[in-house]
DNA sequence: TGCTAATTTAAGCGATTGATTGAATCGTGT
DNA sequence: ACACGATTCAATCAATCGCTTAAATTAGCA
């Protein structure tokens, strides 16, 4: 079952991460997923009900043990009731995208353009089931910044937390453009690389005064 | 003609504006428009050609004077071979968004989800007539945030560059959820203290020493 | 093997897509 | 009032959309 054939549903999940990720989700359509999967149409509403449903499906996929393994990691930092650090906080709510990818069977740019897509499409909004989750989450994460008595009103916090959610969305959708543009002068960027800059970048960000002020 | 009557044209292109920041480009159709503005479907055909021809138009009208005015501050600031400050630069590029919504006849919220889905949204590449404006300015900030001798590498400079755009457009796009969310913390927040507050996480992004060092 | 349920298939459903047509209407200058 | 170019209109095109149906095929168990 798990060796050997690969079942027509497989097929259809493969080719629509595929597909997500190239183009995102509203201009993916069923044929598109079926043709590529080399499926007959009708078998994506055997398998998954719908064509939403099957997005959904997609996400939940995803995001579910993304999300664990960052509550996972906050509350780690915070063990015995400690104050967890900065660059920790912002560790537990980015490395699980890098540790996810390598888990996944798609490639690094694959995953990581559904990712953002996942974070900034809508497409009518998250499914049902990740919003009570992504609300916990954002909650914690919140406690967590507020802890480290940054001087700074919660407001912005909330807005620095934002900007970093739009750091990850942006790098992870269109990276790879840049990511050939940089090749030519670096050579071939590692994975642990990109994932420092983007935190030394955010890090700061968190610390900043308000005001312009150095 | 400039008072008075308010054209099929006019009524198309501001039709189309609202629904392309609410919904994107991927998921409006010609009868959306159409319908929203009170006109036939064959007068997009015939006022702009295509679909797709009108689309660009849109993006190019906003996109143009913004271009343009970025390029006018930072040669601004470049004035007498002098090296322009960091925080200047990030202005020159971010601030021109600000002064374009004042003059745009849109809402505010429109205008910026606008924005945002135009620097992320693809839907096929940028509008032809838009690609060397944007190799040239990409050229000319680069240029000018290496001039500031920040002890950095060349591709890090790009990376934070790239973070800066994904800070906009998350902002742009997805802002109003959060605005709505801080206002019951801080009463209504005004588009200059957002400008600032993106000014401040992305001049401290730039400013970051590598590897975590603070 | 033979029966049954699970799966896959071709064909087609009504609705909607972007685009085009030719006729009707409007505005303007004579 | 007339004519003529610009504009708007209803009607329709082929293509594609998500989804369903009923028949054909396959897989699992007796």
């Amino acid at each position: 079952m798990s060796s050997g054939k690969v079942t027509t549903k497989e097929r259809i999940l493969a080719s629509t991460e595929k597909l997500l990720a190239e183009n995102g989700f509203e201009s993916v359509s069923l044929r598109d997923i079926t043709n590529a999967a080399g499926v007959n149409v009708a078998a994506v509403n055997y398998h998954f009900g719908s064509k939403e449903k099957l997005f959904e499906e997609i996400q939940c996929r995803h995001i579910n043990p993304i999300n664990a393994e960052r509550m996972r990691l906050l509350k780690e930092a915070q063990e015995g009731g400690e104050v967890a650090e900065l660059r920790v906080i912002l560790e537990a709510f980015m490395r699980p995208f890098f540790t996810s990818v390598t888990k996944s069977k798609m490639s690094e740019q694959l995953f990581f353009k559904l990712m953002g897509r996942c974070i900034t499409d809508q497409h009518g909004g998250l499914p049902e089931s990740l919003i009570p989750q992504f609300k916990e989450m954002g909650e914690a994460f919140t406690s967590a910044f507020q802890a480290l008595e940054l001087n700074l009103p919660v407001e912005t916090l909330l807005w620095r937390m934002h900007y970093t959610f739009g750091v990850m969305a942006h790098t992870f959708l269109h990276g790879d453009v840049l990511k050939k543009l940089t090749q030519g002068v670096s050579g071939e960027p590692d994975q642990e690389t990109q994932f420092q800059r983007m935190m030394d970048f955010c890090h700061a960000g968190f610390l900043a005064e308000e005001g312009g002020l150095e």
